[in-house]
Formats: C-alpha cells, sequence, structure tokens
DNA sequence: TTTTAAGTTTAGCCCAAGCTAACAAACATA
DNA sequence: TATGTTTGTTAGCTTGGGCTAAACTTAAAA
C-alpha cells in the first residue's frame, strides 16, 4: 500500500502497538462527532450576529446596522446582508431603513446565546481565566455546546458557587 | 460526580468576584473578542483535517484520501483539495496518488488537536457529559482555547483527578 | 427649503470549503 | 502482459460570509 506501508515495517513497533486500541478509539469518536452535524441548523454566525443585536436591543433599545458593524468588526454592507438573511429565516423583522425587531425565534437562539456565553465565562473565571480571554473563548465555544453538556455545565456552576468562601 | 472537587476551585472565588461588575458590560467583551481574532492563522478545518491524519497514521502507518474522508464525512475531492493546501502551508508533504508525511510544523498542530480534544473529554466526563456528546462537544470546542485557557483547564483537570482520582 | 452629512443598501467581487462528474493512476488478477 | 477494479485527482460549480465602491435615504444645517 503505497509509501507510507514501508514505513509501518520498518517504524516503531512499540509505540504503534501501545497506542493502537487508543486510537482506533479516538478515530470512531472524531467520525461519530463529524458526521452527527444537526442539520438545517443556524450557523456559528447568524448566532453571533443575533447574540449582539439582543445585547445592543436590551441595552439601547434599538440596534443599528453601524453599532452592530462595529461591535462585529466586520463592514456594514456585510450587515446588511446578514440582516436580510435573518430576516428570511424568521429570526427577525427588517425594514430596510428603517429598524429591526427580533421575532419569538429570533430572541430565544439570542438568549440562548447570552446564557451560554455568561455560563462560559463564569466557569472559565473560576479556574483562573482572565475575564478577557474568557470572553474571547466563550465568543467561540458557545456555539458548540451540547443540551447536555450545557445543563451539566450550569449544575456544576451552581453547586460551586455553593462552596464559595465567606 | 467529584464532591470534593469543588474545593479546588475556590481559591479563585475572591478574583472573579471583583471583576463582576466589569463583566456586566457584555457588548464591550463582545467587541474585544471579535476584533482580537488573530490573522493568518490555521482554520479550523484545517486543524481536523490535520487531527484525523495524525490519528490515522498513529493508527495504521499511514492515510488515505479515502479514510480522512470517512472520518471526516467529506467527498474524496474535498480531502485532496485540503491535501493540497495543507502541502502548500507547509504541514505535510503530500505527493499525488502516492501519500502523505506529516512536516514537524504539522505535527504540532495535530498533537495540538489531539490534546486539547483529550483534556475536554475529560473534563466533560468528570462533570458528567456522556462520552459520545462530549466528543461531538470537544470536536468544536478544541478549535477555541486560548493557551492560557488550555493551561488552567489542565491544572484544574488534574488537580480534580488528585482530589479524588480514578 | 435647499444643501450637506451620516447612515444604509446594492452591485459586484473574493475566498474557503463543500459537492458531482469525468478522468487518471495504481493495483490485482487472469 | 492485458484488463478490470479501486482509489485518487481535476474541472467546474455552489454557498456562506466577507469586502470595497457606488448609490440611495434620512436627518441635520444652512
Ligand atoms: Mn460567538
Ligand atoms: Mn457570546
Ligand atoms: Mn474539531
Ligand atoms: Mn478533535
Amino acid at each position: 500500500m503505497y509509501l507510507r506501508m514501508f514505513k509501518v515495517i520498518t517504524g516503531e513497533w512499540e509505540r504503534l502497538w501501545s497506542t493502537m486500541a487508543r486510537a482506533a478509539d479516538r478515530l470512531d469518536a472524531i467520525r461519530e462527532a463529524h458526521s452527527l452535524q444537526s442539520q438545517s441548523k443556524n450557523t456559528d454566525r447568524m448566532e453571533d450576529y443575533l447574540e449582539v443585536i439582543y445585547e445592543l436591543i436590551k441595552k439601547k433599545g434599538y440596534a443599528t446596522t453601524v453599532d452592530i458593524s462595529k461591535h462585529l468588526s466586520v463592514s456594514s454592507p456585510s450587515v446588511t446582508k446578514m440582516l436580510q438573511k435573518l430576516d428570511e429565516s424568521g429570526h427577525l423583522n427588517y425594514e430596510k431603513y428603517r429598524g429591526i425587531v427580533l421575532t419569538e425565534k429570533g430572541s430565544e437562539v439570542a438568549e440562548g446565546m447570552h446564557d451560554k456565553h455568561n455560563l462560559l465565562v463564569e466557569f472559565l473565571r473560576m479556574i483562573g481565566v482572565k475575564e478577557e480571554i474568557a470572553n474571547r473563548d466563550a465568543e467561540g465555544i458557545e456555539h458548540h455546546l451540547h443540551p447536555e453538556t450545557l445543563k451539566k455545565l450550569t449544575d456544576f456552576v451552581r453547586t460551586a458557587k455553593k462552596v464559595r468562601p465567606r
């Protein structure tokens, strides 16, 4: 089997053998993970936009194109395009030049992101990660939490808070 | 669940509490997070391919196009294209129809992913997440860990294991 | 009320990463 | 050695999410 086969023959058999079982498990795990990507879900980016829009509305009562663009570090045309997409998908009602209103569907997604972000930062701070880095990592991780993981992490953080020293 | 494990984190509480007020401005935190995306980095997808290639080579001594495609649930042309890209970026040496060898650079990235994945699954299992879900989430989260977070989480898991090993 | 400035959208492009169909190389077997 | 099968690559298209430049709306100033 090609040139690599010779590597097996002449290679380090001990190392190969000792990690055989574990490597196999890992590959299965990875395949499982990559195959089970839930279909027809919101993209990470949609979630990011919804999260920012939600926070802006909470803070000022409305969310403008420029404000959104600043908080996501993207151009305003990118924001407009995403707003059209989120309107199309029913996450918000968008009237051009006029404004945005989150729908029930959009609010639910946004609140979900808010809560996950919160939880993650809280946990990361607990184990000693600095605020800024905690926020940066949370911004990425928040899109990859299975409901069960969310629940278990929530339980963990809540229990840990109970043992907070005076 | 690890009953005494909570003690581990209690030392961090003072610091966490003192920054709660600052944590309130969620919008600033989000802007900061999105603006600090380091340029010229490997994409998540590159990391996924490298991880799988690394595991396959560890297991069988070589990694074929078809095997990679199966473990990532993508078509073989997609794999070929990424192999060309990873060759171009110096992560591996690729000779078409012949085979792949990870370079030092590629191995480092791949081992990093392997370790992060490991760590994450270990942590998630600790707080009670089922193996399959732990693997799925780890597959997404592994790409979003700042070095400091990695270190702190490693410390946490190690300490927690000492508190109640096995 | 006209003019200007600020904000927003459209047009048209780019890039990563995916796909299918067609083609080519390598290997196995008669 | 000739030939069919398996595996891998190329060609060309699609989609999501970026971008800049140009056009358009709205709001503010003159
Ligand atoms: Mn995010
Ligand atoms: Mn967030
Ligand atoms: Mn991954
Ligand atoms: Mn992984």
